[in-house]
DNA sequence: ATCTATTTGTACGTATGTATT
DNA sequence: AAATACATACGTACAAATAGA
């Protein structure tokens, strides 16, 4: 038996290609290594380790499968220092919360609290394109819906309007909760109950506050801005409640 | 070459190790499977996909760093699913900020955000029992730390203030959230610089708010807690920037 | 466009480890 | 203690993808 040139921890719990997956994580960090970067190939790995080919394989596959590297087959190809996907990230997040059931309280509570500080954080920094890419957004639910598909659509649309915000936030952590929130709202299923015909009155309000956001945005009006959002989250969150939605059980994939 | 019996997504792109993940995913899901059950074995996977043993170990070690199974050997082992683990979720979300650098600033805008909201809803709910558990973590820094070592100690007790807290909400996404925070906040690496002493004024402020926040929770006071968390993280935000902390970078192994 | 070299991907047979009965 | 039912690990052979000559 070949004995391990590089040396394991010897927690007899963990699966060897799991404690090879975490040696690797440990000399990822120690070498300081960036996205881009070549970790040695299959052939090495094996030599170094002492370890057969499939159970370096498998390392592997955990080490992809939190999105930490990618490999490449061919000439020049092997296993690359990847940075984890925000799309990942959304994927992995949201299979924690498959078992638990979260409802669309929970999340506006969260929204609420957050989305306001986001736009005050924002106003008078946006770039004019991204302030047309909003209106335009808008701009897809300007007539009130006519069916449940239709309805669906612009729902989705005006979760759109709030990715965009997200996105353009210099603070990473808040960018991506709301972003991971949105996702979670556009995998809601609505069941409109059938005696309850849309809000009208609700979905014009909700358009309005998105339109006197944007320009409030443009004016650099940083209270305004924060106050109109924080009014637009207690519309959009009755709406959600009058209707019968249900989150989505499964699992993202990326 | 055997046929696969079981279809899988004709996408050449991924791997068959992540199709046959994938696949495994879809399947729990249509079958509402919940966790503790049981996965077909290895050799009915190997069957029912035609593959060999080693893409399925691989489909399986991706759905186990994932969080989503767990496998044991010995007869009436097997592959079992699994609710993800919360300290496995805060590993997996850790990963994708590695690479972006998150500063104390963007915590702490979160922070103050969500954490007046999460006591607003704890007020008068709580049990006896972790309110007492709250006091015995704010006795762990009755007295100002003496040396670098001891203010860390403090710095961490007083995280896992908030951790309890975060644990008591009846909102999981909320009380991840923060749970991530102070696990983000833990890893920090404070330096502080040699000419600024330790401000006391500050520690001694922190301390107060916790002591009030307790009272008013049990009191069920909802207004008082949020306004005494609210200032608490005023105060703890300026601690933090008065000390030129910087984020540990490293992967969280679960 | 074809061949060739390189590197990962898939298949399969065998042996070993581990926990239950 | 022994048999059983599982996963775990190993080693080899060959297939597929890709870059470069």
């Amino acid at each position: 038996m070949p004995h391990a040139t590089t040396r394991l921890r010897a927690e007899t719990r963990l699966s060897r290609p799991v404690q090879v997956a975490e040696a690797i994580k440990e000399w990822v960090v120690e070498h300081g290594m960036r996205p881009g970067d070549r970790l040695p190939g299959e052939a090495e790995l094996i030599e170094r380790f002492g370890m057969a080919k499939g159970t370096i394989r498998e390392a592997m596959r955990i080490l992809e499968a939190q999105g930490l590297v990618k490999t490449r087959t061919g000439p020049g190809g092997g296993t690359f220092v990847h940075e984890v996907s925000r799309q990942r990230a959304k994927a992995l997040l949201g299979n924690y919360f498959y078992f638990k059931n979260l409802t669309i309280d929970d999340i506006y509570r969260l929204r609420r609290a957050l989305e306001p500080e986001l736009v005050a954080s924002l106003a008078g920094k946006m770039s004019e394109d991204v302030l047309a890419q909003l209106e335009a957004t808008i701009g897809e639910y300007s007539e009130p819906s006519k069916s449940i598909e239709e309805e669906r659509e612009q729902h989705i649309a005006s979760l759109r309007f709030h990715a965009i915000l997200a996105e353009q936030s210099d603070n990473p952590l808040l960018s991506f909760i709301i972003d991971f929130m949105v996702n979670l709202l556009s995998d809601l299923t609505v069941y409109r109950r059938l005696y309850s015909p849309p809000n009208v009155e609700l979905w014009a309000k909700g358009r309005d506050y998105q339109q006197r956001l944007v320009t409030a945005l443009r004016e650099g009006e940083r209270g305004a801005a924060r106050a109109i959002m924080k009014a637009h989250m207690e519309t959009a969150w009755s709406l959600m409640l009058g209707q019968e939605a249900e989150m989505e059980r499964r699992f993202i994939t990326e």
